[in-house]
DNA sequence: TTGACAGATCTACATCTGTAGACTATCTAC
DNA sequence: GTAGATAGTCTACAGATGTAGATCTGTCAA
């Protein structure tokens, strides 16, 4: 029902590596995450159903394995927390929070770079 | 200890307005807010109070008044902000944050002319 | 066939959040 | 000085979150 549900700071952590490749076994992500983390194998497996429950992740039996995959697009996803991350810091628009980053002398000239030719490249 | 302790999202509400206007009395937010959201004026104290607990905001006894300001700085507790969503979203770089925004289409012309000032001036 | 192991599920628990009612103290106008 | 208005404090409670132990179950090797 809820089209797109809320993800968690801790559950982001697991649905971003099944962005990244998918379908995976809980082994793996585990791996991974015990890496990037200090969170048990437990910790893991309790994101991985309230993912499940949230409808966020799927996952398919093939033999006795579990296969685990993202149901929810990484681009939706982002465009909702990125819509509701402006809409609270920076009233909804852009180029306040870019110009946060121009201020805080975040941008290296290479980014910048980059960032001109974006959007140079949207204009044509 | 917490130098920049966790801001919810509605105590956020409350801090930015503190940001925009400052001091402010009680009755000033709650009648700001009441405005915008649902919130009970009992609802608005206790954000008030946990905002104070937290440390990010002040009171001062006036009389029988009550005046309430910020004691974090909106620049320092934005780029704390910003630099969590980066990381969490973007892998913390600035560059797809943008991307992101030009794919989706939320940029007006308007709005990439200002962002293309934005990074001209930084260049000299 | 049995034990070790991998993998899943259940239960737990403290903290944070959203939300607000009840209670108390103070001030002001009558 | 007393009632109503104001403003603050206490208490509450459900749901989300971070975190993880305990337990059950199926599989494979010995």
């Amino acid at each position: 029902m809820n089209p797109h549900p809320t993800i968690s700071d801790s559950e982001w952590k697991v649905l971003d590596l099944l962005w990244k490749k998918s379908p995976q076994t809980s082994a793996e992500l585990i791996l991974t995450l015990e890496k990037e983390t200090q969170w048990s194998d437990s910790t893991i497996k309790t994101l991985l159903t309230r993912l499940i429950k949230k409808g966020a992740v799927a996952f398919e039996k093939k033999g006795h394995l579990y296969l685990y995959r993202p149901l929810l697009s990484e681009k939706t996803m982002k465009s909702q927390v990125c819509k509701g991350f402006l809409d609270k810091i920076f009233g909804g628009s852009v180029t306040p929070l870019l110009q946060h980053f121009v201020e805080s002398n975040s941008l290296s000239p290479s980014e910048i770079e980059s960032l001109k030719k974006l959007l140079n490249r949207e204009l044509k």
